[in-house]
RNA sequence: GGCGACGUACCCAAGUGGUAAGGGAGGGGUCUGCAAAACCUCGAUUCAGCGGUUCGAAUCCGCUCGUCGCCUCCA
């Protein structure tokens, strides 16, 4: 609320009530949405592992002027557009590793609850009706721009808005609209209609959270008006505080524009997922803060991959090492691996505490990794030296759990790999070619096995030779 | 026009008063049959520019330049 970082305190302690805006079911989703539902995602995931109690509320908007259009566009009611595009969009989520929020509610279930708090605002004085159509008087809510730093003065102004003659003031926002002959309805004490965009998030969010909870999110193009005039209605409703923390993801950007549907510059998700496995996505947003604006770029991507895959190869050459059987103890000089591992988690929570500093976080991880390559090329042996390296990846794999990426194994990651970058050949047959290239390699004959692993080079598969045997993994980047 | 954010090496990106994390690319090296991976090493005396505050600033203040966003639906 005051736009700077604050110290977390919720209203209760030790738990947290968050509602973030979902979507509306129009259309598929694009990157952008992918970016708000994964940091808000890993807010959660963050929280709850800090030991918070958390209700997270994300809902659907499957009625507004879009919906309506699209219905018509595609000649199907707008009952089976909502459906079909919140179907999409739960398909797309689930692809990309998103967790369910608790409670989904959907607009259109909760019209008597609206239609209940529009009766009220009109009570206190706050809403007008005109020829069916009820609108809030922004004048009335002396708090009206507190949120995104404007003043009604400067609003209207600059408003670009067409005037409509029945309004109080142009700034005035409807709650309630009329329906015209054709469109869906409810009936209401003003007649037959729907529901504002704004005043869903007010009836549902207190419905399922109360009046007053800690954390509201969405993404940045949310806060006007949208958030603005939730605030104030609710506010003005309910006389209690609305929301303690706002929190809002920034933009991705093409060509340093902001992606979006009318720009026509965006990418959908599901075209991404062709191309690229969802952690690398999920890595790539990670790689900035979640208020920053984050570049799109296949050379982004390409990066995050490249990353991923540093720290699946680490976790092959770890996996290696504590199958080895080794019981001769040679613990080698490991100060700075110790060093790193007892600060980790302190350095993991510092970074996430500051505002869900994830990028902060993956450096951090990055580090631990660099130490851990560091103490096998010191070729350790022995049992100690095997508990010591599995505690480092203990770590890494808790830290990896909560920011939820690093959760496959190396092999399955490889997989994931061959088949999202099309790779025709069976692991079976790459196996037999490993095979006979250890053959030729015991006999010497340095050609033939040359020419196996080029071979398999050109379909980007590339040969890890090891002490006792090859591994193979995909070319990434 | 109003309001706001941002500008860190070749690229991406942390760092909001104490002397520049991390990743990628690149040069050199160790290891290897050769590779790959890994590790070591080199790499911004410097944080858009100019002033100011301070013992000390990328970090605070002012101005300039540049980029982007919101003000209309938008994650």
């Amino acid at each position: 609320m005051s736009g700077k970082k604050e110290e977390f305190i919720p209203f209760t302690p030790g738990k947290v009530n968050m509602y973030v805006c979902g979507i509306t079911a129009y259309d598929v989703c694009h990157l952008g949405h992918a970016r708000s539902a994964i940091v808000f995602d890993i807010i959660k995931r963050y929280l709850r592992y800090s030991g918070y109690d958390v209700t997270h509320v994300r809902n659907i908007t499957d009625i507004d002027d879009k919906i309506i259009a699209r219905s018509a566009q595609e000649g199907i009611s707008t009952e089976e557009v909502a459906k079909k595009y919140t179907d999409e969009y739960y398909n797309d989520m689930e692809l990309l590793g998103v967790s369910r929020a608790d409670i989904e509610p959907n607009a259109t279930d909760h019209i008597h609850e609206m239609v209940e708090t529009i009766k009220g605002l009109i009570e206190k004085g706050y809403a007008y009706p005109v020829d069916g159509d009820v609108y809030f008087e922004v004048s009335r809510f002396s708090g009206y721009g507190k949120l995104s730093g404007k003043n009604i003065d400067d609003l209207k102004a600059g408003a670009r808005v067409d005037i409509d003659e029945r309004k109080r003031s142009p700034l005035d926002f409807a709650l309630w609209k009329s329906s015209k002959e054709g469109e869906p309805f409810w009936e209401s004490p003003w007649g037959k209609g729907r529901p504002g965009w704004h005043i869903e998030c007010t009836a549902m969010s207190s419905k399922y959270l109360g009046t007053s909870f800690d954390i509201h999110g969405g993404g940045a193009d949310l806060i006007f008006p949208h958030h603005e005039n939730e605030l104030a209605q609710s506010e003005a409703y309910s006389d209690e505080p609305f929301v303690k923390y706002w929190m809002h993801n920034g933009f991705i950007t093409v060509d340093k524009e902001k992606m979006s549907k009318s720009l026509g510059n965006f990418f959908t998700i599901k075209e991404i997922l062709s191309r690229y496995e969802p952690e690398v996505v999920r890595y790539f947003l990670l790689s900035a803060h979640y208020r920053s604006p984050i570049e799109f770029s296949d050379v982004q991507l390409n990066e995050a991959e490249l990353s991923i895959d540093r720290y699946y190869t680490t976790v092959l050459r770890i996996d290696d090492f504590l199958q080895s059987e080794s019981n001769i103890d040679r613990i080698t000089s490991s100060a700075e691996l110790e060093d790193i591992m007892s600060g980790f988690r302190h350095k993991f929570h510092n970074a996430m505490n500051d505002d869900f500093n994830t990028a902060s976080a993956l450096g951090i991880i990055f580090e631990l990794i660099r130490e851990v390559n560091r103490f096998l090329d010191s070729k350790p042996a022995g049992q100690r030296a095997r508990d010591f390296v599995k505690q480092a990846y203990d770590l890494l794999a808790e830290i990896g759990g909560v920011l939820n990426i690093f959760n496959k194994t190396p092999e399955e990651w490889y997989r994931a790999l061959m088949k999202v970058k099309k790779i025709d050949i069976t692991e079976d047959d790459l196996l037999k070619k490993i095979d006979a290239r250890q053959n030729a390699r015991k006999n010497k004959d340095w050609s033939a096995a040359d020419d196996i692993r080029n071979e398999l080079a050109a379909k980007n598969i590339i040969l890890e030779d090891k002490k006792d045997g090859t591994s193979w993994k995909i070319k990434v980047g």
